[in-house]
DNA sequence: ATGAAAGCGCTAACAT
DNA sequence: ATGTTAGCGCTTTCAT
């Protein structure tokens, strides 16, 4: 323990000026003789003075850290998110806020309350199960911030989104092509925004294909394995007519391929599915498995330069930026003897 | 944005007493009378008056915030971990900074120094890649700190750590009764802590089986899948004799593993694998792998509340915490028809 | 029970 | 080019 800190009088009376004047050094300000600021940066190094970034940031109102907020960093899906988030935030000298909100809705305007307690710069929000109103009121409290997989209805914010829509159609026509008429799909959480927009994709290939989706072919689940277990077990109970699923996200498609292992079905033969997200899980499970790719750890990485261009109001660099998603073909629909594997 | 923000003395005005007497009511202190403190905790509501923390850490020193150190929160195992972190972090009203080194040692010491100027509590660290001398260092700056998976040669500090020694025996020894002899050891990085102690496992279990092993079986590795394949594929070409491998940790595993598969190998007939920490990749796989359980979000959870009880002083809780791994036996050492998959 | 004053370490005016 | 003076919003003595 090493409580005792140099603060900036101590080396401001070392060097025989006034504090202001190591400032002045510190912050690389003008206005400092050449002789005394390599005075001052000599004692700086020699006492290993590093200014309190508490102080500073009570004095600036600034805090060079940012927020994020994941519904479950243990998902593959946000770790990536957050590895690139880190990165890039690290490499502009910011640091990282990390919150969990456990799927909570409740909790998610909690911890954004405590981000803005804590006057962070600014947030990056993913996964939020909260309605526009609340959500656009918790984050309007903040310098600046950035959405991931979300949009609001009335209003164009900083925003890293994926064309879910088109993932949702791209997989759906894939499994049409195949020849599959009986396509369900297991859809996540109500709540979930990227859910509901890769229905509608999923809704507008049928309809293309001139083919009457029944209600039931829809089942919403939490977005686990464990809910892509249940999930699928109710579908091939209730709609038996089912050949082909397309799934929320990889983690469900697991968990639906699992149970149907489980209960004997062959795959893709008796049931072809489709997942989304690409994670690494999805090329380890056998079969391999079709899946929406979607660049997680990049998107992190842009969410955090847009940010940081927000902060410095650098207005024009904070729009929307839409991902387009690529359909990866794996043997999960393609059948194991004509299996086209990407790594 | 709203970046009028309510002050201590706002509400002293409103109240008409002084700005002492409001914060002796937000921090719960005597000698308030009960009129007054009803009437400025109505205030407080009334005004949404919220304490700032970073005026609060100037004047006490303190932030409520820990920093939390990782190779690579992408991967499952520290991801996990973090959730246990930030579950109970939160609980009591602490915030977790992120800081994810990339395996890189210099960085390590780096975002040390940065959470250290940032005056965070306390910080949890793992994987650390760093030698004893400098980590020890750069950890005593800090008020408090607990290690994951590491323990110093000289010192006994707060930490968690799981007996690894005795995992890599249970490995080794769960191959040795299946008949094997020549066993393979996938060792991850050289200077994984971790690694290093299920090495000893290993061969005490070799030792106590009679077993003289040659030193190529031991082989090092990056510990990733990636890392797996080429390590499994060194031991192949040099070692033929070999017919099961113990594995750092599962992704190597599961890079062995496939690999193996890809090269027409069976397994567990031609090859049989053990991993370790038993993520939930293990169990999707094909075959499901046989690995040692490591209870990791707990572990997090467990060292946020060591972590906590160092920062308030009460010695009698830092100490080391050994977890006891416990073997899960699946169809990857067992066979497919004989498996016994635990979930 | 309440208030006044000093100070946490720094930045941002405003002098000189 | 350098120093002086206020704060930033709060906690902690010390008075009253």
């Amino acid at each position: 323990m090493n409580r005792q800190r140099v603060t900036i009088n101590d080396v401001a009376r070392l060097a025989g000026v006034s504090y202001q004047t190591v400032s002045r050094v510190i912050n690389n300000k003008p206005n400092v003789s050449n002789s005394t600021r390599k005075r001052i940066q000599k004692i700086i190094t020699e006492t290993g003075y590093r200014p309190s970034p508490i102080a500073r940031s009570l004095a600036t109102a600034r805090t060079a850290t940012i927020g994020l907020v994941v519904p479950d960093i243990s998902n593959p899906y946000f770790s990536a998110l957050a590895r690139g988030v880190e990165q890039v935030a690290y490499a502009h000298n910011y640091s990282v806020l990390l919150c969990n909100t456990g799927e909570d809705a409740s909790r998610e305007l909690d911890v954004l309350r405590t981000l803005d307690e804590m006057y962070v710069d600014g947030v990056i929000v993913c996964g939020l199960r909260q309605a526009d109103a609340p959500l656009q009121q918790a984050l309007d409290c903040f310098r600046a911030f950035v959405m991931i997989n979300r949009r609001f209805a009335n209003k164009v914010t900083p925003a890293i989104n994926v064309d879910d829509v088109l993932g949702g159609y791209l997989a759906t026509t894939h499994l049409l092509d195949l020849g599959h008429t009986a396509i369900g799909y297991i859809a996540g959480p109500t709540t979930s925004f990227s859910g509901v927009r890769r229905l509608k994709g999923y809704e507008k290939a049928l309809a293309e294909a001139g083919i009457h989706r029944k209600p039931g072919w829809v089942q919403y689940c939490t977005p686990t394995v464990a809910g892509g277990e249940t999930a699928v077990r109710l579908l091939n109970t209730n709609h038996p007519e089912i050949s082909a699923l397309f799934c929320y996200n990889d983690l469900v498609a697991i968990g639906a391929m699992r149970d149907c292992l489980a209960q004997g079905r062959r795959i893709p033969e008796d049931m072809a599915i489709v997942g989304y997200d690409d994670i690494m899980l999805a090329t380890l499970v056998s079969p391999p498995l079709t899946t929406c790719h979607v660049p997680r750890e990049e998107m992190g990485s842009q969410a955090v330069t847009m940010l940081l261009s927000c902060i410095n109001d650098e207005a024009n660099m904070c729009n929307e930026i839409i991902i387009t998603p690529e359909l990866v073909i794996r043997a999960s629909t393609l059948g194991t003897n004509t299996a086209v594997t990407k790594p």
